[in-house]
DNA sequence: CTGTTAGCGCGTTCAG
DNA sequence: CTGAACGCGCTAACAG
């Protein structure tokens, strides 16, 4: 009684084709593996038993004898956030381009989850990996060396690692802050709100030591918090700690936090969103607050959308070219992947400030 | 000369480890595999083996030889997309719980991009699938059937398909658009534009011209239309055809096709959007023309988000529970890995209309 | 050009 | 309780 093993229909092998056209294996393998040379004859014989048989390679035996499996894995924080989703769409549609597929895992800004993905990506022996990691100090990043030692390219994607010497994909996330801080000051505004900075519990007193919670976190915040200081600083405008918002990433937060601003004596005047999330929760402290913008404050934020762009007035934003992100970090990697050295270098995409109408003066 | 095949670097096999141990190989793959039973004694050097190897193991190889692969492909039109996002994001989350990664493909809605990606994960050996198919037609599902034959459970989300006697997990479309239509008419509306419909070249003359497109495309639109026109029927609201859109599903083309309802001679005074590109397009046609929400319009759309909420003044939308599809989907999917019977129902979810300030009277 | 044979790494009988 | 041997389906040397 032939071994019914789980559900055989349908799953002939290349053994079954091979006896069924009347060659060895490795002649059927040949043709349909598509290597070697094999005679018109047989390989139509090869092909036609294929055919009646429904064969279809086994893409896990193949890559047990290749050592390959045509599989990249992502790692990301979120796949559904809009940017995230974007990016894993720009590395699907390149590496599938290049015949690659992927799989993606998310690890909610979670160090641990980060570490599970990977050991997951590596188990399946995919061939490299594009990560947006949330590691930054030199003793978070084992688990990329760890894939490095084993074999397992990897590239990072919308955030560097200043301990890693690995090709990374981003946007200049400090100079795209800098220019919106910029533009905010040039309209005269002098209190400008930063919103969606370290989740610390307590306010930072000083500069230094808000500079040091962001270096504890994620790499992108941080640029953006300094490319804010920057143009502060240009501007020779004092830093002021209460500007900043602090606290858990979430919309509600960031709506107590403007919330926040807007009551101070010295109230700001205009807010900077470096987040989606913070520019809608910016929106609804407005409101609450029966202001409007721009007229009361100028807004500008991260991460153009459709929506920015249909609000009356509409937004000024940053546009992050968030399909290239993925794709081209997908594309560095799959050449290393097929043997190119790796060029341990950051690849820096253009941003771009949208200017709309959400930045006017300041009220007099 | 050992043959470095590869990165054969931090590699190590359960043979490596055995030997390490100093014990055979089913000893180590017993105790590191987590079945049958080992001394407490030769475990503890497998143990200690395998940690100072570095050992993980294959599972590539591991699935060869239980033949499961611990992964569920899931196709779905587009990962850029927020809403499938979000689906996608809830088949990660559950399966991810249940011990299970996922491989996701977007087809943009090409029937070919879906059979291939069928093939793809037949290739891989997933242990099932979950797909929101683009297929109607009974002659659109072979990639579906074969895949059952192969013995690949398939799982169907947020599109139902009537040839297919699948488990499926979606919302009730055609009830969530009568009722938003109904609260449209409620309001006093008469002329209610229909936006997002097939895309057909030519604007079909009759209802039933338009039925039949509708039933050669996306489920989902075809049950919205439905709804719409269930509404009107119930108000005995005669069905115009210059009211729906037809055409490309792009946010340029919604804005042309609104323009064009709103500068008829008997203009429309409500607009339905059955996407959020169709919503977003629709409020650049209103802007374009002068008019405002919902003083000269009134407006539902289908899929809430953050933005919505804060558009001013607020939209009035449809939510649709994505993540919670998702993850029903994915479970219903496991159940049946692990051995369920197949249901071959339709899971309907709870969809909410979320009434905010966009729905005003008609101008007088 | 073609068929035979030996792995890839692991799970799993089947003796010992 | 342990170890040797076989098989999963395929690729890749190696002969013929």
């Amino acid at each position: 009684m032939p071994a019914d093993r789980g559900q055989t229909a349908g799953r002939a092998t290349i053994s079954e084709v091979a006896a069924e056209a009347g060659v060895g294996r490795a002649t059927a393998a040949r043709t349909l593996g598509g290597y070697g040379h094999v005679s018109p004859e047989l390989r139509k014989r090869v092909l036609e038993a294929a055919e009646k048989l429904g064969y279809r390679a086994n893409a896990l035996a193949r890559s047990m004898s290749t050592g390959v499996s045509h599989t990249i894995g992502v790692i990301v924080a979120d796949i559904g956030n809009p940017f995230f989703a974007g990016v894993v769409r720009g590395i699907c549609d390149a590496s599938r381009a290049r015949g690659f597929d992927t799989i993606v895992l998310s690890t909610y800004e979670e160090l641990d989850e980060e570490i599970a993905a990977m050991n997951v990506l590596i188990d399946k022996r995919v061939d490299g990996v594009v990560v947006a990691s949330a590691a930054l100090s030199g003793r978070d990043v084992g688990h990329v060396k760890e894939a490095l030692k084993r074999g397992v390219p990897v590239v990072l994607v919308d955030r560097a690692v200043p301990s890693l010497d690995l090709d990374a994909v981003v946007i200049d996330n400090r100079d795209a802050a800098r220019e919106a801080v910029e533009r905010l000051i040039a309209a005269g505004h002098r209190r400008i709100g930063f919103v969606w900075g370290p989740p610390v519990p307590e306010p930072p007193a000083t500069r230094r030591e808000l500079l040091a919670a962001a270096s504890r976190n994620l790499w992108t915040d941080g640029e953006r918090l300094r490319g804010y200081l920057d143009a502060l600083d240009d501007a020779r405008i004092p830093f002021d700690p209460e500007l900043v918002m602090v606290g858990r990433k979430v919309e509600e937060r960031v709506t107590e936090e403007v919330a926040r601003m807007l009551a101070l004596p010295d109230r700001i005047t205009a807010l900077f969103c470096t987040e989606t999330e913070a520019v809608t929760g910016a929106l609804r402290a407005l409101r609450a607050a029966g202001l409007s913008y721009p007229r009361d404050v100028a807004l500008i934020g991260f991460d153009d959308s459709a929506w920015a762009a249909v609000m009356d007035p509409p937004l000024t934003m940053i546009e992050q070219p968030v399909h290239e992100l993925g794709a081209k970090a997908a594309e560095v990697l799959l050449d290393i992947v097929r043997g190119a050295e790796p060029g341990r270098r950051i690849h820096t995409l253009r941003s771009r400030l949208i200017e709309r109408s959400s930045v006017a003066p300041p009220p007099a």
